[in-house]
DNA sequence: TAAATATGTTAGATGGCTCTAACATTTTAA
DNA sequence: TTAAAATGTTAGAGCCATCTAACATATTTA
């Protein structure tokens, strides 16, 4: 699998995408969350990033936090949207289910090649999002963002669409698969228990059901 | 690119690939024919064919030939098989070029995933043809084999059927798109040259075309 | 058959990515 | 404000896949 030159090995890549995405959930990237997110010990992050920084994909001082610069930024745009147009194309092409497409992808958007991603980006239609409601960056690096709040915020009595799923795991989706939950229903919170965080909604057409407070916050809604 | 307990790695499934392919056209395979094929030196392949003999999938004795063992000729055909599905995907689905796919399955092969094999498969309705008519193994590693010809063999005056290019390279293919030939297509043989082997053919709803025994050579049929 | 040539192997090194053990700095808590 | 805890870095190692240089075997040719 050789790469043009300049680009990042897979391990560079997956450095430069976890970086993005941990830096997206939390501003500031530290060594231990990398570590933690790649399941590689400190000292084997500790390496990767200076060699990353002499590379200019990001800034770091000794004892400091991390920060991509814009060429890792981009670079990491470009993975994320291979990624997700990936999962969308195994999901509306080949048809598989939403909580299995994640580990494919993952392989998939390392994958060299402009005509692979440009054919299914037509194909899809151009889309702006994933089957888990994540953005689809677009060719440039832009993402289109809506606002959205966690379900578990919702107040008692607000209605909302389901937008998006904060985690690709399959063992929370198949939950949410158990629970008849997909992107774009309508729902309703009933209830919000003080004591353990946990919603119950309805929906169209089904019996009310309870999400536990774990799964409410990963649950991303539009008003 | 997580691989399963006892996978190859990306590098020794090129080796395997390439010793299973060396084997199909000369028979024997020797390290001086992989280290030309792989574009590495010598002592590169010696030390991975004492790996890849370790893990038993194949057999070598130092300066005797290389064969792969039952093992090895199993992992050889899967690769194979997903090298050409993906080709014909590449085709079929997404709409690309025969001469531009081989790059893009260069990379798709080594994909970890049945689940993403079986639906292509499913979708290109079990084919037993790439894109280039070389045959697709089942899942059991089963190839079907038609017999064929080179097309520099067949006789001044005999008309025979397209089946295959022993060629995936751009520039051949894209030669082959010149002249308007494609897999399935029937020709004839209309006269041969004994001083540089090139082959005069003709084609249903086309003018004479002149074929170099370099390419004639390549450009497989059936009878 | 002996020399020349082609082919294959061994030894030793390098770069990439990872590890453990030891040490350093920064943050938090007593 | 010092001690403890958390976090980060350096040193040194190993495995993988590759290389060059030197040496060994096999094949061809004179
Ligand atoms: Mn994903
Ligand atoms: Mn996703
Ligand atoms: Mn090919
Ligand atoms: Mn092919």
């Amino acid at each position: 699998m050789k790469k043009f030159e300049g680009m990042g090995s897979l391990t560079e890549e997956n450095y430069i995408k976890s970086i993005y995405s941990l830096s997206q959930a939390t501003g500031e990237v530290y060594v231990s969350d990398l570590a933690n997110k790649l399941r590689v010990k400190l000292p084997t992050v500790n390496s990767m990033v200076k060699k990353l920084a002499v590379k200019k994909l990001l800034s770091y001082a000794p004892y400091k936090g991390i920060k991509l610069t814009e060429k890792g930024k981009k670079e990491a745009l470009s993975i994320i949207r291979k990624h997700r147009l990936a999962e969308l194309f195994l999901v509306q092409v080949l048809g598989l289910g939403w909580e299995e497409v994640h580990d494919i992808a993952e392989q998939l958007e390392h994958v060299n090649s402009e005509r692979f991603y440009d054919r299914i980006d037509q194909m899809l239609g151009y889309p702006t999002a994933d089957p888990h409601g994540e953005p689809i960056p677009d060719v440039n690096g832009k993402i289109s963002a809506n606002k959205r709040i966690s379900l578990s915020e919702l107040q008692e009595g607000k209605s909302a669409k389901i937008a998006a799923v904060g985690n690709d795991e399959k063992t929370f989706l198949d939950h949410l698969n158990t629970k008849g939950l997909q992107i774009g229903d309508s729902v309703t919170v009933k209830r919000k228990e003080a004591f353990d965080g946990s919603v119950t909604i309805t929906m169209k057409g089904k019996k009310e059901t309870m999400l536990s407070h774990i799964v409410a916050e990963r649950i991303w809604v539009e008003l």
